[in-house]
DNA sequence: ATTAGTGTATTAGATAGTTAATACAGTAAT
DNA sequence: ATTACTGTATTAACTATCTAATACACTAAT
């Protein structure tokens, strides 16, 4: 997975949203170890500054633990990070219904438009 | 509808954002004028210079037309209008069901959050 | 102790977004 | 012409974000 980043957020929150992807998909397991600061800066095209910003929020969620001098680990549970992932998912697709709503689609529109996308694809 | 506003984005995004909304549900119907940017900027509580902006990206995608001196009305015929709504709308279903799979979710998965979502709020 | 890897802090500067105040310019009605 | 509404432009200042360069501090391995 690429880091893709757009101007229409802030870059942190960006790679704040790519490195919890990561972790609640398995690319970074639990209890093991982060790439560096420096690595996952560099990785991403982005000063250490940024990243470690990013990682200081993932922080403040409890998805990882520092250990000074030494790396950080992620150090959420297995269970508490397959919650993590089923909230994620479920509030973003509500966002998405939300919004689909505000443009006056009934709840029929969205069943159709999302059969229509997922059948469109594959 | 508010003026719901917050910091991820840039504020004359979200405005952009709501008013295009506005025009693509009726809010605003074609071939009328919008409220003065003045206007706009005192209901949104924003600064006149920020609604501007808004508005002249929403000119550039060609929704209105400016009357200098005069107002600005919804230039786009209803059918365009629709087929906006249409567009947007697609839009932004497929862009969550693009997050949605990154976080590892299947057609399935999808479905079923949705008859979830859709259930659990009516 | 030294080395090479970690995370952290500081300073400065660039850029974009936002606000504020003010002025200018066109249009329509009187 | 005047008035009162439009849109537009300019300037200054503030803030958040991001970058860059550099230095410091801790840890583990040698």
């Amino acid at each position: 997975m690429f880091w893709n980043l757009d101007d229409n957020k802030a870059i942190y929150q960006q790679l704040a949203d790519e490195v919890r992807r990561r972790i609640v998909t398995g690319v970074y397991p639990a209890g093991e170890y982060l790439p560096s600061v420096r690595d996952l800066a560099s990785e991403a095209r982005v000063n250490p500054n940024t990243m470690q910003r990013a990682l200081a929020q993932l922080e403040s969620e409890g998805f990882l633990t520092t250990q000074r001098g030494n790396g950080r680990i992620i150090s959420m549970t297995d269970e508490a990070i397959l919650e993590e992932k089923r909230r994620v998912a479920r509030q973003k697709l509500l966002a998405c219904v939300e919004e689909l709503r505000a443009l006056n689609l009934g709840d029929q529109e969205i069943r159709a438009l999302l059969r229509e996308l997922l059948k469109g694809e594959e």
